[in-house]
DNA sequence: CGTGTACTTGAGAATTGTCAAAGGCTGTGG
DNA sequence: CCACAGCCTTTGACAATTCTCAAGTACACG
């Protein structure tokens, strides 16, 4: 785990171009804000906040990828976003003192930027184009869950799980010559709580659609999708 | 349905007085504000936008009550979001020229008070403030929609049903010598599209409720809930 | 008072969860 | 390079839950 004073000295440039709220400020502007920005690493495994916990800044994933989740009333962990870089989280405490909701832990090395909450707040107050890309970035969000929420809703698994592969497909996927190569960040485990299902289930429903033709599995962290328009009908018409 | 040309005639004194989103704002500048807000009437059943429509405008309910949904592939209805005077929904449109991502139909007669889209958008500019009171709202926004997300990835229906039994006791309830009457703002069909369930098990569920005691039906669009602790654990933990 | 809508209840079918065991991959140590 | 331990995944069989279809009941409204 290392710290870095400020982001001037970011292994991968100023991370803050990474992140679309700040793509409409200066460059004078940039720099400011790359000096008022920490860093730190993260293991695999590694915890970057508990549920529970103060949260007293933005934290913006620079490298590596890292999930938010709960535990339920059963002990079952319920996975809530996959993060990868340039996504942020921490932003509902802005302006609360609520304490996190979820835990959040990394699921390969991570590197993070964080931008205390006064500054962040300061920030907005001063450069309103600031808040106004946040609020166009929070609608996304909430556009984002009223998805999931729906297609949790959907009575049928099949179709949650073909509206899964669609969207790691679109976040994860790579298009070959054989069909879409999907790197999944996390086991089937991982994806089962992610769909709120047992392990079990998934593995069966994983299965039937290779045994269809729709997915082939090439290792256990590597998927081949090759019939999207059908996956598509299944998350989609049935 | 009717129109008034602004809010300053509003029935219910300046409807935006009762939106969080402006409470920081002095008095001179809710007048102006005022002055740019349009309103309109509906009536029960009608809707207030539609799916794939433009989104013009920020919506707040001033009076009555409305849901947003969408339906599923199945043709269910899956009901998002139950609004309350005081709600606004749009803003996730504010800047995206995105259509709107589900119905909202009015419940009872409902009356919505409009700020056009440039209008806010020049707020926003102008009054960091409300940028920052949006933010905060729409954090709040995305921490409930986190907490359905997890609710519903609850595996026990059991659970689900317990747990929205205490939303809408906190929501709509009145508390009485007797317990906390609920008057309930949708039909057991709308219910059971709010869980993603069949209306048929949302019935055995509250009559299994009603038998141990938990819950007793007044009638139809009422429930008087007996024991809060009871519900509390079934909701949390089994 | 009848009619229609919404709700309840029952029985069988389908789906998913649970438990148990077997298979497969990975990394360590010989 | 091989053997083995440990973990994750798959598969099978059974139990539990929920859905579907169908019928019956209650309630609101004209």
């Amino acid at each position: 785990m290392e710290f870095s004073q400020d982001c001037r000295q970011c292994p991968h440039g100023l991370c803050i171009h990474r992140v679309p709220l700040f793509s409409s400020l200066s460059r004078e502007n940039l720099l400011h804000i790359a000096g008022l920005i920490q860093h730190k690493g993260y293991d695999k495994g590694q915890r970057l906040i508990s549920e529970g916990q103060e949260m007293g800044a933005l934290y913006i994933i620079n490298a590596g990828r890292a999930k938010a989740f709960r535990y339920t009333p059963e002990g079952r962990e319920q996975i809530l976003y996959l993060f990868s870089p340039g996504d942020f989280f921490g932003e509902q405490y802005l302006f609360s003192d609520h304490s996190a909701a979820y835990h959040v832990e990394a699921l390969t090395p991570v590197l993070v930027c964080f931008l205390q909450k006064a500054h962040l707040q300061n920030l907005l107050l001063a450069e309103p184009q600031v808040a106004v890309k946040l609020v166009a970035e929070l609608g996304k969000r909430i556009a984002r869950l009223e998805n999931t929420f729906q297609s949790i809703g959907i009575r049928s698994v099949d179709a949650r799980i073909a509206t899964l592969l669609l969207d790691f497909s679109d976040q994860f996927g790579e298009p070959t010559a054989q069909g879409i190569i999907i790197k999944l960040p996390v086991s089937r485990e991982g994806m089962a709580n992610y769909l709120g299902v047992a392990r079990e289930t998934l593995s069966r429903k994983l299965r039937k659609l290779e045994r269809a033709n729709l997915i082939r599995s090439l290792d256990t962290k590597t998927l081949l999708l090759l019939d999207r328009p059908s996956l598509a009908s299944l998350a989609g018409l049935f």
